[in-house]
DNA sequence: AACAGGTTCAACCGCGAGTTC
DNA sequence: TGAACTCGCGGTTGAACCTGT
């Protein structure tokens, strides 16, 4: 099969990596119009580099809720878990993985995890120990997710479980930090300090709406919701201004309840690779 | 200090599936 | 119906970095 004329390589497209300048070029485009066609993104955004490479460099670094850092133990125990079940199918993997990208873990798998699973398996020829195995039904699958919600519910072992969590949404672009609650879940409040930027709930929907929110049924895009109208103000507000996440202990209307994977929620909203869920 | 070999990870490539016209 | 196009995935590459000698 031959390239498609939109990925044929031409003297307009740049390769290698990418300038703090280009990105800044994407973020701001996608910050305006959101994701739609990612053949028009350069020419629009006036990067010269092909649509896919665009869409790889916001999926894999740009894309806001990505974690960064070291894999945690946990995670690497359910790479493992999910890597027997489902092979290299590291964006199947990756759902199960808040903030990491399926490229980060297929690295993570062949520079670290794949020799270790070689060794675990060497072991395992002279010592039979439980293992791993089918996690979509498993007691083994079962106590992971437990002795994770058993510590939210507890609230014991925040720092391991922080280093579980993804970072939140635009953690990187604006100034909020993860906070784990006593309820083990990451809570946040969009707040109007210092800005007397209109906090509403329906304005914090908004925020939602404007940075990937998908309904319960999954038929609203991304792209959907960030060519709607109204939102621009919002996505400009908060860029321009401290507007931030603040840590709250209590639940109130007003508030947004982030917290993160798909097994983790906590009834407003979840968050993982893909959106922010409700 | 200099070199070689190993490791990491961002980015590229090719392909299949889905969508549009 | 089928060609053209877009998207997303998994495999691979190669530059940068690390480590040992």
């Amino acid at each position: 099969m031959g390239l498609r004329s939109s990925e044929k390589p031409t003297k307009k497209h740049k390769k290698g990596l990418w300038s703090p300048e280009e990105d800044q070029r994407l973020k701001d485009y996608i910050l305006q119009y959101g994701i739609s066609c990612w053949s028009s993104v350069p020419l629009i955004a006036g990067l010269q580099r092909n649509g896919k490479s665009c869409r790889l460099r916001w999926i894999n670094y740009l894309r806001p809720g990505l974690k960064r850092g070291m894999f945690s133990t946990q995670e690497e125990k359910l790479i493992l878990t999910l890597h027997q079940t489902l092979g290299n199918k590291w964006s199947q993997i990756a759902k199960h993985l808040p903030g990491r990208t399926d490229n980060e873990i297929k690295n993570y798998w062949h520079s670290y995890l794949k020799k270790r699973a070689s060794i675990s398996r060497d072991a395992e020829a002279t010592y039979t120990e439980p293992k791993f195995a089918d996690i979509s039904n498993t007691e083994e699958n079962d106590f992971l997710v437990n002795q994770r919600n058993t510590s939210f519910e507890s609230g014991e072992q925040v720092q391991s479980h922080e280093s579980f969590l993804p970072k939140l949404a635009f953690a990187d672009w604006l100034p909020i930090s993860n906070n784990v609650g006593q309820n083990g879940l990451i809570n946040y409040q969009l707040t109007s300090e210092k800005t007397g930027f209109d906090c509403t709930a329906e304005k914090q929907d908004e925020f939602l709406n404007g940075f990937g929110y998908i309904n319960e049924a999954g038929s609203s895009s991304s792209s959907d919701k960030f060519c709607e109208d109204g939102g621009d103000d919002l996505r400009k507000g908060m860029l321009d201004s401290p507007f931030r996440f603040k840590d709250q202990s209590a639940l109130g209307s007003d508030f947004i309840d982030f917290s993160a994977g798909d097994m983790l929620y906590s009834g407003y909203y979840y968050m993982s690779n893909s959106g922010i869920y409700s």
